[in-house]
DNA sequence: CCGTATTTGTTCATTTTTGTTTATTAATAT
DNA sequence: ATATTAATAAACAAAAATGAACAAATACGG
């Protein structure tokens, strides 16, 4: 067996299980172990997958490793930062709008400590946060979505629209380098772009990691948010723009 | 089964279930407890799950509080024999209904396992329990109630009449002397009416506790449901009464 | 054919992982 | 409350996997 033949035999073996053992494939290829790992390093060289005592799995298969887990943990940092200023907005008792997501997530943590807020939220996990509170929260019904617990329903946009809503904070997980905000779903797209129009005051929250990423359906331009709170820096002409439409722009150091 | 798969092996469960046990994991992967307890705190330290005393349950706080809030309650044994019994009507792929409460609770817990439900509940805890899990949840909206975590919004009414549902599981918090099940609010007596009404099967689930005991609102009568689900042991007389209609009772031992 | 480069095997010290035992701690019932 | 049971952490031992160094085998170009 030619050195090649076994390592696409390795990769072949890989995708079929998601995992392979050294001494599994040293017995099944005829090599001794110590060949194996080399092949094995080899291949993790090229990030064709990632090794680990006694084998090796596909790279994408370790979905809660330290690399990805410490980069989503920097990002977190960020994103309480971005929370605690957007809460500072919020001066008096208030009817705010809280948007599914980690970074409204964390908003909702700063502000399970206050008393003097109305909140609604589509966002199971947040809802399950606040409603202890002294605040009074309301839950947006619908279906239930697997991976992230947030709701949409089509009947959001009638309610909506019978409530006054001071502030809405929304996340982003997609900004074009045209600087629209995107989205998966034309429902979801339909109800942001109404909460925007509908709020007294609209607020954007998005960390640098959203940028220059495209969604398919379009909720509107950043320009069009009353405050943008993000630790991206814009170049001065966009800047200017955004100030001479009014947008508040909050950049967060760090 | 490689370290990082048995960590794999012990996420995905801990998803599904929003707990783990030692014992169990140790069985299920032919470790040591020992060994599996070292996987939970590396995981642990990587802030996917939060240790507990013979197990572990997700960092989302919310399992922890739930587990906890439901081990408080007093009849919890029989509440779980009711549940048992009241799953095993649902023997096909089915549309339920999943009243607020802790016996309805309980009936989540073991429903879960299940795939082919499309389960409508304003109870935020089962709504917690029950998303992440191969079946559809959809969430009646609404104002949370602070103490339990339940939502009620007049706008169900007209939500539910367009959904065929087959099965109502309701718990009742006060069953008079004339067995009127009875509630303290106007909107919920309406919301239960409705749903024992358009129901295929209403199925009323209540322990021994809840007879004798008076609230504001009718609801029904409970010879108005389908099938009792209860440990209350009733007069031959009224046994007969129910049986008449077509009252199927389901008695609970214990 | 020879000499060189590459690959593979072997040995062994080191590291990692796992199991075992035991004292301590936490949960439970009485 | 206290006794009892179960779960845990710590320390140690055993087993398994690893990587480094070196030797042997193989491939290859001249």
């Amino acid at each position: 067996m030619l050195p090649i033949e076994r390592r696409k035999y390795i990769m072949d073996k890989l995708n079929l299980n998601g995992s392979v053992k050294v001494e599994e494939l040293a017995k099944e290829m005829n090599v001794t172990p110590m060949t194996v790992r080399r092949d094995l390093d080899k291949l993790e060289a090229e990030d064709l997958l990632k090794r680990t005592h006694g084998g090796a799995v596909l790279s994408t298969s370790l979905y809660f490793e330290e690399e990805y887990d410490v980069k989503k943990e920097k990002n977190i940092e960020i994103k309480k930062k971005i929370a605690q200023s957007a809460s500072e907005l919020i001066k008096g008792p208030s009817t705010i709008f809280l948007d599914a997501g980690t970074t409204t997530y964390e908003l909702a943590n700063i502000l399970k400590n206050r008393n003097d807020l109305v909140i609604i939220t589509g966002d199971l996990k947040i809802a399950s946060l606040l409603y202890r509170t002294e605040n009074e929260v309301h839950f947006l019904g619908g279906k239930l979505e697997k991976k992230t617990g947030a709701v949409l329903s089509v009947e959001w946009n009638t309610f909506i629209e019978r409530i006054n809503i001071d502030y809405a904070f929304l996340g982003g997980s997609a900004i074009t380098n045209q600087y629209y905000l995107t989205t998966p779903t034309f429902e979801k797209a339909k109800l942001k772009s109404k909460l925007i129009e509908l709020a007294d005051k609209s607020v954007l929250l998005v960390d640098e990691s959203k940028f220059g990423v495209k969604s398919l359906v379009k909720i509107a331009h950043i320009k069009d948010f009353d405050v943008i709170i993000t630790n991206k820096v814009f170049n001065n002409e966009f800047m200017k723009e955004l100030k001479e439409k009014g947008v508040e722009v909050r950049l967060i150091g760090g």
